[in-house]
DNA sequence: CATGGGATTGACT
DNA sequence: GTCAATCCCATGC
C-alpha cells in the first residue's frame, strides 16, 4: 500500500491493516492482530518526544518502525498519520500463508498456530530484524499488500491492548473476529446494559 | 559512564 | 500461576 494509507489516523490504519499480507524473505502472513499507538498517549514510544529511539515514528508514514524488545525480540510496527506527528500501528500477529517450512526452522516449533502468533514471534518467523527499521513498507524488503479477496470483508473486533502499563484502558487493539492465529483472543465486548449474570467484580 | 526499564516469550511450579 | 533472559536506549551523575 502507497504512503497515503498509513497518513491517516491511526486507529482507522490500525483496523484496516487486518487483513492485510505482510511478506519478507520468502514467507508471507495475513495480519490478524494488531495495536494501535499514538504520541498523545504514554504507552507510545513517541510520548517521550522526539529521539534517536523514536525518530522512525516521527519520520514520514508507511515506513517500518523495528525496535528491541526486552533484548529478545524485533517488533514490527507501520508508521502512521503525517510526518511530524509520532503515531505507528504494531504488528502482533498474522496467518502463516507462504514460507511455512522456512517459518519452521526459524522459530524452532512445528505448530502452525504457533509460528507468528505474536509480534516477537512473527519477526522471528519472517526474519525481520533492526536492519529493516525505516524500510518503505510499499518497497520491501519487509513488504505489505492489499487484503486477499477472501479477506475483503473480514469482521474486525476491538479490545484493550497487550502487555502495557500505561494507558491500559484505551481500546486499541484489533484483531480478526474468531481467528485462531491470534496473539490472545479478543474479550467480549462490554455489553450496553447491565445483563442478569453480573460476572466477576 | 552507570543504571533502569521494557508494546515478550518459553520454561517451569 | 511465576520468573528470568538480554540489549537497546533514555536519563542522570
Amino acid at each position: 500500500m502507497k504512503a497515503a494509507f498509513y497518513e491517516r489516523p491511526v486507529l482507522e490504519v490500525a483496523r484496516d491493516l487486518v487483513g492485510c499480507v505482510v511478506e519478507h524473505a520468502k514467507c508471507s502472513g495475513v495480519i490478524v492482530e494488531t495495536e494501535a499507538y499514538h504520541e498523545s498517549e504514554p504507552a507510545c514510544h513517541a510520548f517521550i518526544g522526539l529521539t534517536q529511539r523514536t525518530s522512525t515514528i516521527f519520520g514520514p508514514p508507511g515506513r517500518a518502525y523495528v525496535y528491541r524488545s526486552y533484548g529478545i525480540h524485533a517488533m514490527l510496527n507501520a508508521v502512521c498519520e503525517p510526518e511530524g506527528v509520532g503515531a505507528a500501528v504494531l504488528i502482533r500477529a498474522l496467518q502463516p500463508l507462504e514460507g511455512i517450512e522456512l517459518m519452521r526452522r526459524r522459530r524452532g516449533v512445528v505448530e502452525v498456530r504457533n509460528l507468528c502468533s505474536g509480534p516477537g514471534k512473527l519477526t522471528q518467523a519472517l526474519d525481520i530484524e533492526l536492519r529493516d527499521n525505516g524500510v518503505d513498507l510499499a518497497r520491501g524488503p519487509v513488504r505489505i499488500t492489499e487484503r486477499p479477496s477472501a479477506w475483503r470483508d473480514v469482521e474486525v473486533v476491538v479490545d484493550r491492548r497487550i502487555g502495557i502499563t500505561k494507558a491500559v484502558e484505551l481500546p486499541w487493539r484489533f484483531s480478526a473476529a474468531g481467528n485462531r492465529f491470534v496473539s490472545r483472543p479478543a474479550r467480549p465486548a462490554e455489553p450496553l446494559v447491565a445483563a442478569a449474570d453480573p460476572g466477576p467484580a
